[in-house]
DNA sequence: GTTCTCACA
DNA sequence: TGTGAGGA
């Protein structure tokens, strides 16, 4: 993982700032971490906090049940998100693999 | 003061 | 989903 995904994973923000941010109220958010659209670690009291990517997560959330998607549906397509996500990652460390070897076949013919 | 869980006139 | 109770 980057260090640029590890930040987005760090899960700092409590709450209130979540709240702030996504304009849900704490019950609704705590409702959607029932159904396993986030997963915010817990700190000390057991208080939740989340992470930029679960604030991304909400967002997304709240667009697709204001296009009348029920959680199920969101479930799904979050799921699909990933397989995606890991798919594209495949691929482009497969690519950086086979660029690597056509410079080293360029490499022993320029000397 | 903030967040947590549980339960429902 | 809202809201109030009772704790931490």
């Amino acid at each position: 993982m980057s260090e640029r995904e590890l930040r987005r994973n760090l899960a700092i923000l409590p709450m209130g700032t979540i709240r702030e941010l996504t304009l849900l109220t704490d019950r609704q958010i705590r409702y959607y971490e029932q159904n396993e659209l986030i997963s915010p670690t817990r700190g000390k009291g057991g208080q939740r906090r989340f992470s930029l990517n679960d604030v991304d997560r909400l967002l997304e959330i709240k667009d697709f049940l204001d296009a009348g998607d029920s959680i199920k549906d969101i479930q799904e397509i979050f799921a699909k998100q990933r397989r995606k996500a890991v798919g594209k990652q495949d691929s482009e460390s497969a690519l950086r693999r086979s660029l690597q070897k056509e410079f080293a076949q360029i490499g022993r013919f320029d000397r």
